[in-house]
DNA sequence: TGTACATCAGTGAACGCGCGTTCACTGATGTAC
DNA sequence: TGTACATCAGTGAACGCGCGTTCACTGATGTAC
């Protein structure tokens, strides 16, 4: 091990100039976000532990909330993707492919706490960040779609409109990952999997529309 | 005016002793979290507010954490009140009062912002301050009573579980809270009342179950 | 009714800390020729 | 291929700030006698 020399740091330092710095921040901001919470991390500790004086970062962002704001909406475009992952158009069975949606609704905020952090327990203005808006949107256009395609398996006098139907499930899942599985003071243990729990309400939800089978 | 002499200040100040500083700070701290978010308020701001030094808090509060926690418990058991109000033992109707729990419950996170997020978006540990799980379990415990009674109202072979729709209704009415009402990177604008979107989810769930009437 | 005393809530000064932000600077990189 | 130069990412020192926490203290209150 060598303390000089032309050896990068573990960071990927290469010199006086990081490189990388902007993904380092970032990466350094995620970190942050999911051990102390959204209000716990400072500019600061981002460039320490980015290995970079305590000014640098304001090269590349106007302030901390700049710096939260684009992991949000980097959180939201992975959050998308894997609802669409889960979704997949549909297939087999949409009904089932709509279950998938919840289960993974909660297996992120089970699995990227840092990110839901960001996402949906930060006091960032989406005034001042009209990039995160529209991150959120193509998230929720996948539940939305998904509802869409959901409904339109009904003759259409018998049809829900799908905006409530997916408002509906966003909402229970949400909830759901909110009070089970974030931590919070409010949060309570469960006699069950949340995502068992996210099911189960799902079905019933859909069979009252008629979209799930019987029993 | 008068600057000098035996006049009150308008926080009701009396002298050297404040009185009344508990509350006061309990107060200060519910303005602070309302104003800031339970992450931007300190002991120092609240002992501000209150008019008294900064050390002085600590005669009644062993840190932040323990003021923020008593503000989650007063929320917790103002929420249990007027849940338990709105369902007033399921009186005339049912099904009827289980909707105006759900109504409430919005109302509570729309009029009362700064108990909603000591209770809801504060990081305190549960461990460390049980007397918040036991507020926390007593709200719930009004939802689960509701549950129970509308639930009874069916046969038995066709009774479902009652703590299971509790958390589904549960689960339900906070999302939206959280998605709908509060703010939030990923608060949404509502074609609807966040109201009215929670009513139509839960009688569509109710009647699945055979609870709500046909139409 | 009056006095001595114990209690303890609140003081205010002090400390060390980490943060946000600025500034003139420095040195690595890339490009024009 | 080599040199001069422009650019700009990162430096490091500095500042003022508010916070948490401590400490010996002070003075209001209540109680014993």
């Amino acid at each position: 091990m060598s303390w000089s020399g032309s050896s990068e740091g573990g960071s990927g330092r290469r010199g006086y100039h990081h490189g990388n710095l902007r993904e380092a921040l970032i990466e350094a901001a995620l970190e942050l976000v999911g051990a102390k919470g959204p209000a716990g991390f400072t500019i600061a500790e981002a460039a320490r532990l980015a290995g970079v004086s305590p000014a640098a970062p304001y090269r590349h962002f106007r302030d901390a909330e700049a710096l939260l704001s684009e992991v949000a909406v980097r959180g939201f475009d992975l959050f998308a993707e894997r609802l669409a992952k889960a979704w997949n158009g549909g297939r087999p069975q949409a009904v089932r492919a709509f279950e998938d949606l919840g289960r993974t609704y909660l297996a992120f905020a089970r699995e990227e706490p840092a990110y839901y952090a960001a996402m949906f327990e930060s006091r960032i203005s989406q005034e001042a960040h009209p990039e995160l808006l529209a991150a959120g949107d193509r998230a929720f256009g996948v539940l939305r779609d998904a509802a869409d395609h959901v409904a339109a398996t009904l003759p259409p006098d018998r049809r829900p409109p799908s905006l409530m139907m997916a408002l509906h499930i966003w909402g229970m899942a949400h909830g759901i990952a909110s009070l089970f599985v974030r931590e919070s003071p409010s949060r309570r243990k469960l006699p069950m999997a949340a995502e068992d729990l996210l099911e189960a309400g799902v079905l019933i939800y859909l069979q009252s529309l008629g979209l799930a089978g019987g029993q």
